[in-house]
DNA sequence: AATATCTCTTAACATTTGTTATCGAAGTAT
DNA sequence: ATACTTCGATAACAAATGTTAAGAGATATT
């Protein structure tokens, strides 16, 4: 428990001043909670409830698509924050299922503790930007890499970005979030091999 | 001049409540400018030095690929804010050029600015989080439809989206913008236009 | 241990999308 | 006005990616 409060300070620390007393207000307004892999931590149709701290583990963020599909969105990696931003800002229901693939520590937060961060530390406000702004950059690269790179060259950034994760993750997941089908994907990977031993 | 600056007070009070105090010792800070079409405002390579409120007028922010061709990213259109957020915010030199498409009349915000409006407006860090969080909404949608969408579905909802502003851009534009080849755009607009009459 | 389910690979084939080239129309500059 | 670009449509062809199906390993379930 210690640790993983531990934890979460520093990460706010990293972005803002934040006092002892600020901190002793905050977290217990923190909640810990620990998933087995392929839990589903947020359902699609929901409100999504709460704003999620990696402190271990990999989720996975993905929606359905009209043929039922499952869409791979976004990967979230230890320390790092993963949620539907629009639905737990607008509490509004989510397309978005989030789902536990690595068993996971997560620190789970609540709309209402982020209100209170809003209103209650000195830069809370500015701990909302800059965590967006952070959000934002992350996303512009990646939109930006699927514009302009070809599955190949997605392919291999990613392996390059996520390179433990690599072999972590079923496959078909990363085929979806790098655009592709897995069969595809597949070929791809079999390309690289070949060429690799020439 | 009044007129732009109104609009700018409307857009600001819209996220924030802000005195009049505090509008007279910000809105001085803004300067006012207006630009012809094909005017290029911010150039890939260096520090984007502002953020464009659009009063009037279309840009377009794209970048180029490793082959030399022109990948439109955004447009920017009446009422928004345009700029390269990660180049502006850290200082960094940018990929992206920010071109005007229709004649434009532009709010440009320098960043002493929006440092001025974090440290002494009330609620300026939290005009900086809502705008942020409004640019994760808008980009969100845009990956996710890159990522469910066929380029026909794309194209369709383009068309839905900017009705008007489908004629005024060059088509070409628009088609980077869906992520295909303008030759293929042509294609699926005639594809369209065939199944109306049928 | 046996069975069922899931995952990845591979192949053959289908479809979509890109590429190149040509033409005419429209816009721009001289 | 005249020439010069740029733009969009179209066609023929090439390449990339998707689809379907089959099989082999791995994993989970009973």
């Amino acid at each position: 428990m210690v640790n993983e409060m531990d934890k979460i300070k520093q990460f706010i620390a990293s972005y803002i001043e934040i006092s002892e007393e600020e901190l002793e207000g905050l977290l217990p307004k923190f909640s810990i909670r620990k998933y087995n892999k392929k839990a589903i931590i947020h359902f699609y149709g929901e409100i999504c409830k709460y704003l999620y701290f990696v402190d271990k583990g990999i989720l996975r963020v993905f929606f359905i698509d009209e043929h039922g599909d499952e869409k791979t969105f976004h990967f979230a990696l230890k320390n790092t924050i993963a949620t539907d931003y629009e639905s737990f800002l607008k509490q509004i229901p989510s397309n978005y299922t989030i789902q536990v693939i690595e068993e996971a520590t997560l620190i789970q937060i609540s709309l209402e503790t982020v209100q209170y961060i809003y209103r209650n530390l000195r830069h809370g406000e500015k701990l909302g930007r800059l965590l967006a702004e952070e959000y934002i950059f992350i996303f512009t690269k990646k939109t930006n890499a699927i514009y302009t790179k070809t599955p190949m060259q997605r392919y291999q950034s990613f392996k390059k970005l996520f390179p433990d994760v690599f072999h972590q993750i079923p496959q078909h997941y990363i085929a979806s979030y790098l655009h592709i089908t897995p069969v595809h994907l597949s070929r791809l990977i079999s390309q690289t091999n070949k060429s690799k031993k020439s």
